[in-house]
DNA sequence: CGTACCATTGAGATACCTCAACAGTGGTGG
DNA sequence: CCACCACTGTTGAGGTATCTCAATGGTACG
C-alpha cells in the first residue's frame, strides 16, 4: 500500500506538457503514482508540500461527528494543493485508480520565491486558486434542492472533463458525490434520474454523462422549489 | 455613503494592542470606518489590499440566479481577508455599524515579504487562514440539519465572542446568517426557538445567546435526522 | 409616530433522509 | 471458468425537515 514512486519519464513528459506555474521546479518533482483511496504522502517533517495532480484526482475529507464523511476538497487534474504537517482531521487521498501527482518541497518554492518576484507571484496565484476552489464549492452546496447543486457540479466538471460533444467523464463514483455535496448517494442517483428523464442530461455510461440541454443545465442552477407555487413553468 | 477615513489615533491603539503578523505595518496602515452595508474600499488600481477587522465584522457575498445571496466569506474581529481587482460578482461589505478596518497595500506587504523571510512566512499565515476560514463555512454548510448548522456557528463565535458565562453576542443577524447557512430566514429562527425550547440554549436578548447546556449544543452537530427510527432518545 | 427592518410563528406543499431491496460491476480464489 | 464477494448504482415507501406564503410583534430611527 506505499506510494510508488514512479521511476519512468512518462510522466516527466506529461509535467513538461501542462501549462502551470511551476514549470522550473520540474526538475525536481516527485512522481508519485497512487491507487483509490491511498492517502498522499504527508509532510516528512519539512514545512509541507504542494502537489499538482497529473492525472486522476484526489479529495481532502474530514470526519464529522456523526461518522459521515465530507469532502472539503477535491483537487482534478491541473490543480495544484497544498499538503502540510497540521492536518488535524483531515485525510488527503486519492479519489481514482491511476492518480498521478507531482510533489515539491514547499521550503524550496518559498526559497525560490525569495530570490525571483515572479516565481512568488505564481506561488500566491496558485494559493489563491486553492481558496477559490473551495468557495466553488461553498457556492454549490448552497444550492437549494440537490438537482441544483449536481447540476453546478456537472458545470464546473465540463470545464475540465468535457469534449467536444458535451460528453463529460465523471472521476469520482456517486458515493464521493454525495459526501461532496453532502447529501445522501440515494438523492444523488434520483437528481441524476431525474435530470435524464427531464431530457436535461444523458446517461451514457455509468460515469459518463453527456448534456443534451445545455441552456436548461444552467437554468436549473437556482430555482427555489421549482415546483411550488406558481405552474408558469411547463415542457 | 463614502467610507470614512478615521483620523484618529484611537483605532491605531487597538491595533497596536491587537497580536498580528503584520505589526511592522501598522504605521502604513489605512484606518477605514464603515456602517453597516457599506462597500469596503475596492482596489485603487494595484495589486489589492489586505485588510485586518479591529471592530465589527464584514462579508463577503454573491448573487445566486435565483436572486438568494450566498455569503462566501464572514470576516470577524482579528481576521485578515484579501481584496483583490478580480472580484467578478462579489460584493464585499461591513455587517454592523461601526466595522473598523485597517488596510494595508498588497504590493507593500509583498514587497516587504521579498526581503524578510519571516514577515513572508506570516503573510502565508494569513493566506492559509482565510482558506481555513473557508473550509470551516464549508463543514458547517455540511450540517444535516439547520439545528446542526446553527449550533455549528454558535460554537465557532463563542471563540470569538463568548464571555466567562457563556454569553455570545452575535454580530450578525437571522438574514445574515441565514445566507451564511444557505437557509431560509424563518428556518433559522426556528432552529433557535428549537434549541431554546430544549434547553440548550437560552436568548437573553435578540442578538445575545447564551449558551445553557454546552454538551448538548455540541452533541446536536451531526445528528442526521435525530427524530428518525429510533426513539431512544427522549427528555 | 410612522416607516422600515428584524424577528417570530403558523399552515400547507415540497424535497430530503432512512431503511430496504435489488441490479450491475469488478476483482479474487477455488 | 465460474462462484463468490464487495462495492457501486438505482428505485420504492414512509417519515421528517425545510421551503414558501402569510401574518404579526418587536425594534430602531428619522
Amino acid at each position: 500500500m506505499k506510494p510508488i514512486i514512479h521511476p519512468a519519464d512518462y510522466y516527466r513528459r506529461m509535467l513538461a506538457a501542462q501549462p502551470h506555474a511551476l514549470k522550473r521546479l520540474d526538475g525536481s518533482a516527485a512522481i508519485v503514482k497512487l491507487s483509490r483511496d491511498q492517502q498522499v504522502p504527508e509532510d516528512d517533517g519539512t514545512t509541507g508540500h504542494w502537489y499538482y495532480v497529473i492525472a486522476g484526482a484526489a479529495r481532502c475529507s474530514t470526519i464529522r461527528a456523526d461518522g459521515r464523511r465530507q469532502i472539503l476538497d477535491l483537487m482534478l487534474v491541473r490543480d495544484f494543493f497544498f499538503v502540510g504537517n497540521s492536518q488535524r482531521e483531515e485525510a488527503i487521498e486519492a479519489i481514482t485508480e491511476e492518480t498521478v501527482l507531482a510533489g515539491y518541497s514547499a521550503v524550496r518554492l518559498e526559497g525560490l520565491g525569495e530570490r525571483d518576484r515572479e516565481f512568488a507571484r505564481e506561488l500566491r496565484e496558485i494559493t489563491f486558486q486553492s481558496l477559490e476552489r473551495t468557495r466553488q464549492q461553498l457556492v454549490v452546496l448552497g444550492g437549494v434542492t440537490t438537482a441544483d447543486k449536481v447540476s453546478a457540479f456537472l458545470l464546473l466538471l465540463e470545464e475540465r472533463y468535457g469534449d467536444q460533444r458535451g460528453d463529460i467523464r465523471l472521476p469520482i463514483t456517486r458515493y464521493d458525490l454525495a459526501e461532496y455535496l453532502a447529501v445522501s448517494v440515494e438523492t444523488v442517483c434520483r437528481a441524476f434520474s431525474d435530470l435524464q428523464q427531464r431530457g436535461v442530461i444523458a446517461l451514457i455510461g455509468i460515469r459518463t454523462v453527456r448534456i443534451v440541454n445545455r441552456d436548461a443545465l444552467e437554468h436549473q442552477i437556482g430555482r427555489r422549489y421549482p415546483n411550488a407555487g406558481s405552474d408558469t413553468i411547463a415542457a
